[in-house]
DNA sequence: CACATAATTAACCCAGCGGTACATTTTTAT
DNA sequence: ATAAAAATGTACCGCTGGGTTAATTATGTG
């Protein structure tokens, strides 16, 4: 109706700051965050603004578009779990003693990282397309595998380990549960209940678990002798 | 303009059948393919309708809405894979034979369901909210949990099972790396190549998982004796 | 200081998608 | 037969949410 009142007072803050490099920090935080809560289309880019410092432009603005986002906060999330897997240090044990240490700590580091696991949960259900695109994810996990390695090597030179004992494999195993451990512990409480999932149960588990990859490379038992 | 015009002519289909049950199935088989491919959020209520047999309208006639189509899909596919589970029969066999069998059984299994593991997967990020929610699933987990204390029993009573051997973590134990095996692929493959998921290095696999999870069990080494 | 450029804001767009209204047709019960 | 109930088709709606436009302010550089 009136034609003068359709140009609303642009009033705007008249001051800000800038800090680049925080507010990307802050995205991605805010991000990694509502994609571990609700994977990569249920999460909602309004949301995620609305719960960042800034505004939704700067997430387009930095990242392009949500893909993007996801993309950045998948690479940034796999570069720290990696990071801390290198701090890892068994040169000094035994081979029986190093191969148990970075079990357990395999174990616990997932324990400790639920929004990794879920991350990786969901880039699994996109069938791993985002991470193939990655150009430097399959370099940082040369760390562990080669760890792995070193151990198995030494472990069949002093005579304690079988001589199939393989590096990858052995990620394999101890990924497997280590990951389901956390990723599937929803449906496995629903179906079996909650009990072990307790402080002391997981203990228990890690220590079981441990054994038993100890059982799969140390020589001194012939599983196919059992009937 | 024309107001006669306005009212289109109704040439409906003057005759068609009607089959509920089957009509029921259609819906929940394309579902099943769409929230296994894209998961709850991620799947299209109206691609469903259009790669079915009929309409959209059907799908809200007997499912109510988006989350009890995706529930009744959950409940459909854990219920076959779990009838499935129940025609093993290991009574026959040795302790050692039958758990034997069983993780062989459990590891192709899931080799083999790749939409079961995929819904599962959306589930446990969806925090098993709707799996809680269903009232039979939690029974229909029972028979495999059965085998497993009954072959548990028999091994302990011949004396060949350690006294600690427990079924419920067994079947944590063997359900990690067979569901691992097959959701992880992706990110796996991604960061260490494709070569551990050939038909050859399956069965490797297979082999030495079983192998270990014997190791858990079997009396006659000691973990706690290495160094 | 001027000016280009990087960073940021506010307001808007619009297609896609979950869900519905309502008419219509088949089946079933009486 | 006939009416009630179950099953189905067509067209439509409203809002959510990813993405954009354009203006504005801070910052670095010669």
């Amino acid at each position: 109706m009136d034609g003068a009142a359709e140009r609303p007072k642009k009033t705007r803050k008249t001051s800000w700051k800038k800090d680049p490099k925080a507010v990307r920090e802050d995205i991605l935080t805010i991000a990694t965050e509502e994609f571990a809560a609700h994977g990569l289309s249920g999460a909602n880019i309004n949301e995620i603004a609305r719960k960042t410092s800034t505004s939704k432009r700067m997430i387009y603005y930095y990242f392009e578009d949500k893909e993007g986002l996801y993309c950045a906060v998948l690479e940034r999330i796999y570069a720290s779990l990696r990071r801390s897997e290198e701090l890892l240090d068994v040169a000094g044990l035994s081979p029986v003693q190093a191969l148990r240490c970075l079990v357990e700590a395999t174990f616990e580091a997932h324990a400790n990282a639920p929004h990794f696991i879920r991350l990786v949960m969901i880039e699994n259900i996109h069938n791993g397309e985002y991470l193939q695109k990655s150009e430097f994810i399959p370099k940082l996990n040369r760390s562990i595998i080669d760890k792995l390695e070193d151990v198995c090597a030494r472990g069949k030179a002093e005579g304690v380990f079988r001589d199939g004992a393989d590096a990858l494999e052995l990620h394999w195993l101890i990924s497997s549960f280590s990951f389901y451990n956390v990723s599937n512990r929803p449906t496995f409480s629903a179906s079996f209940g909650e009990a072990i999932f307790s402080e002391q149960r997981q203990a228990d588990l890690k220590e079981r678990a441990t054994d038993m990859v100890l059982a799969a490379v140390v020589i001194g038992h012939d599983p196919k002798s059992w009937n």
